[in-house]
DNA sequence: AACAAACTTAGAATTATTCTAAATAAGACT
DNA sequence: AGTCTTATTTAGAATAATTCTAAGTTTGTT
């Protein structure tokens, strides 16, 4: 999939050349690639770039909400593209990692037993198993 | 809160003297402490024993479903005695975290979009955001 | 008591991430 | 265009949670 420098524009985000390449390789192919996995990315591609830009590019396209970070279990940190509120499915069998969405007009406050006047910030649900083939 | 060491049986666990505290020190003390902050809490009890022990009575704990891992973050796992599934609420205003109880009857379907068949071996929810006082 | 297996331990090793300080690039203003 | 200021990139060092290693200790079993 190509993506447009046009759609690689984030509000209040100076996009230099480095945090357009790391959030294009993220539209591109969104499987969800650690920093490593992106670095190793970039090194192969026409735009190398070293592993500390990476992160700090990464930090920044998630300060402004462009990119969610996926955190499961101890494993490196991984990067999301997609910005709407989700949940991740680990895969166990290809190790791979699925977006969840949310069901329509769902209410988190259906599932869990919250304090009353709770403000969330941040919510991260992740679950991990099996879909059979 | 006192433990008797009825309570501190694990089916299929050997009970060591240091598995039994870390899992007393963990029921007594119900604050999901990390396990560098363990291994201080036991250094200053009558069971001192070493950071490499702490985590592998941890491992222990975790593998035979006494005690379950959180991780918000990439701040150091911290652990919770609290076997039945939960999820967690990290209050950002004290930096303390809360058990979060699924409401009766609620299923997890209810909120997310699964694929049919899904086979869920584990999963995480953990909020972070604040309570008014 | 003797043996084997499981457990504990101190310290070294690993590894994802952050930090540092210097070099480079970019925008603003004459 | 040229200078100034500030943000960004970079290589490599530093950090810190966790795991590994190999030796010593304990435990349960014969």
């Amino acid at each position: 999939m190509k993506v447009t420098d046009q759609q690689l524009q984030v509000p209040g985000l100076r996009m230099t050349m480095q945090r357009k390449e790391v959030y294009r390789a993220l539209m591109e192919n969104q499987d969800h690639p650690s920093a490593s996995e992106l670095f190793e990315f970039m090194q192969n591609s026409v735009h190398p770039m070293s592993l500390a830009t990476v992160y700090n590019c990464l930090e920044a396209l998630v300060e402004h909400g462009a990119v969610k970070q996926v955190n499961i279990d101890r494993e490196p940190t991984r990067y999301c593209q997609n910005s709407i509120p989700h949940g991740h499915f680990h895969d166990q069998t290809s190790g791979t990692i699925h977006d969840i969405n949310f069901k329509q007009g769902a209410q988190l406050s259906d599932l869990l037993d919250l304090p009353p006047g709770t403000q969330i910030s941040n919510l991260e649900i992740t679950l991990k198993g099996t879909i059979p083939s």
